[in-house]
RNA sequence: GCGCCUGUAGCUCAGUGGAUAGAGCGAUUGACUCCGGAUCAAUAGGCCGCAGGUUCGACUCCUGUCAGGCGCACCA
């Protein structure tokens, strides 16, 4: 156990002790009790833990918040690192420790190198998360630069946390959307060949389009021309997917971002699975059928309305192979549990997903739906609302070229994914080299530089075990351990709420904490045994945030 | 009209029912003859959209209201 989890055990093992003391005393019934509570006080002079119990059991014991905290802290059992109790305010009982035992940290974070912060909250279950899930039709925009940078880094954040993680991008390469594309694709080839064509109304506008059969022809002639309509598109359209897919592949290398599986949405009509749910959710009574068409009851789920799963015309619809996509993670993969990444365009998705899930006997707990607010994009001065069908965006590519991948994604996870956005492009390129991300990564670098310059004049830095911690007695140095102390707390939480913009701040605080330490502490030329274990602090500082800086995804450089 | 999300410093955003509401950027003023000034220290800047309610205590929970975003297809 980390030192962090269990000197906040001991104390709150004391509070529940002395509670009990108390109870026996005064003849209340100990299960009523409430389990103690221990928060950080925002003003540190306070303490270094607080708890309100004092205040929250107060009607329970028949006694003043106050009068209770004293006989609480007069019934404590004193333990290790406690160094005082006080009693405040409205009945707040401080905690404040013996910083010492920040020593410990150091020891662990030398011990467990890379694995430091790693915790096994996750015991192993097997969590899917499927984020980006762009189109295939076209370049991915800015709102798939912020999912991917949110579901990357939560995928990793869940991985240190102990589960068993797999990332999953979801090829839509069935359907409506994709005949679109395949018409589309047909009238810019015979626009390129000389013949008078015209892309649909509703088709995809993207000068990319231009350039895809550009290379087609280039590639492979004018042999289509002789086929029939629907044979070229089909032509057209499978090769135009297997570009855009390697494209996207390589974009999201380049952006950081490795999946585990790409899955497509047509294997699903190949193994015959989305038929098979539909089959199963009729075979239950879960359907009706309606102007021609199969309804999903969704609301006898508790879902606001009913939706189609197969058209009047025969066609299963997008809704119909997205209940066989998540009936394959659950049952045929076996994932105890799947987070989705969404644009909040599909708000009204989730609940009719939830309660098809319901119908086919999977909990709907086990899915879970992270909505992200749309990005929107600002250019000269105005809002636009990004279309690929309109062909008027910014690419990721673009993005990542512009600014750089490690910016991008620190960029896009110091927010929480609920909170909209509105991305000005210009400003990103303009303020690329005062982003935050560049605040962390010099603090690693400035670590790095003095390790050298220590290194080049024949001093190491030492065994922890040859080092007298005791010379590290400066605020600055146990502000310093203490953020290091935190690390496995902030992973847990990053992890149990879904908040991975947490580790974003974490890197934040650390380096600003570090850069302090910095500028009020020497290395190198103190006296041997100072420099000794502020050789071990940094160095132990440096691998926590290159720790953080990895999970984040982004480089950890020695120099910049 | 109904549903979901969001209103916090000039800007972009944090803030597990607790004590004097925070960070980055921007502004102002200072700081190495010395381990990287891509830094540090300090100052200014807030009816936490508004109004009620619950509570010992509300930026946080509830209700209402105003403003913005997104949905409300036999599209995906």
């Amino acid at each position: 156990m980390y030192s962090i989890f269990k000197i906040q055990k001991d104390i709150k093992d004391g509070i529940k002790a002395s509670l009990e003391k108390i109870a026996a005393e005064t003849g209340v019934n100990p299960y009523d009790m409430p389990m103690p509570e221990l928060e950080v006080p925002k003003d540190r002079s306070f303490g270094d833990y607080a708890t309100n119990v004092a205040m929250t059991s107060s009607k329970l014991f028949g006694k003043k918040p106050r009068e209770l905290a004293e006989l609480i802290k007069s019934n404590f059992p004193l333990t290790k690192y406690i160094a005082s109790i006080e009693i405040a305010g409205p009945g707040f009982i401080n905690f404040k420790l013996d910083r010492t035992w920040l020593y410990n940290v150091l020891k662990e974070i030398n011990a467990m190198e890379e694995d430091y912060g790693n915790l096994d909250i996750g015991k192993d279950q097997k969590i899917q998360i499927e984020f980006v899930s762009a189109n295939p039709t076209g370049p991915m925009h800015l709102g798939n630069a912020r999912g991917g940078a949110i579901g990357d880094v939560l995928a990793s954040v869940l991985k240190k946390a102990g589960y068993y993680v797999e990332r999953e991008f979801y090829i839509n390469d069935a359907g409506n959307q994709v005949e679109k594309f395949g018409a589309s694709l047909e009238a810019r080839y015979l626009q390129l060949l000389g013949q008078d064509a015209a892309v649909p109304q509703d088709g995809y506008h993207g000068e990319d389009l231009v350039e895809l059969m550009k290379e087609y022809i280039e590639d492979n002639g004018e042999g289509c021309l002789s086929m029939s309509s629907d044979e070229r598109q089909l032509v057209l359209r499978e090769w135009a997917l297997e570009k855009n897919i390697e494209r996207m592949k390589k974009d999201l290398e380049a952006y950081g971002i490795h999946y585990d599986v790409w899955f497509r949405e047509s294997s699903l009509y190949e193994s015959g699975e989305v038929n098979a749910v539909i089959e199963e959710l009729k075979k239950n009574g879960h359907t009706y059928e309606k102007d021609g068409a199969v309804w999903f009851k969704a609301t006898e789920f508790g879902a606001d309305k009913d939706d189609v799963l197969v058209r009047a015309n025969g066609i299963p619809t997008y809704f119909a192979s997205d209940i066989a996509y998540h009936r394959n993670k659950f049952i045929k993969r076996g994932f105890d549990r799947v987070i989705d990444i969404w644009g909040a365009d599909h708000a009204g998705h989730v609940g009719r997903m939830k309660a098809a899930m319901e119908a086919l006997g999977i909990s709907p707990d086990r899915l879970t739906v992270i909505l992200m607010q749309l990005v929107r994009l600002k250019m000269g001065g105005e809002f636009a609302r990004m279309s690929k069908r309109k062909g008027n965006m910014v690419t990721l590519r673009d993005l990542v070229d512009a600014v750089g991948k490690d910016a991008v994604r620190f960029l896009f996870n110091m927010r929480s994914a609920d909170s909209q956005f509105e991305f000005d492009m210009d400003l990103a390129i303009k303020e690329s080299s005062e982003n935050p991300v560049f605040y962390a990564q010099y603090a690693h670098a400035r670590i790095c530089s003095i390790l050298r310059n220590a290194s080049s004049i024949g001093i190491n830095v030492p065994d922890i075990a040859d080092v007298e911690l005791n010379h590290l007695n400066k605020n600055v140095e146990f502000d310093l351990m203490e953020k290091l102390a935190s690390y496995p707390e902030e992973i847990g939480q990053a992890a149990l709420r879904l908040e991975p913009y947490r580790l974003t701040h974490y890197a934040m605080d650390l380096a600003t904490l570090f850069h302090s330490f910095y500028t009020e502490c020497r290395v190198i030329g103190e006296e041997e045994g100072v420099m000794k274990a502020r050789l071990v602090l940094i160095d132990s500082t440096k691998k926590v945030l290159a720790n953080a800086l990895s999970v984040l995804g982004v480089g950890a450089p020695e120099k910049m």
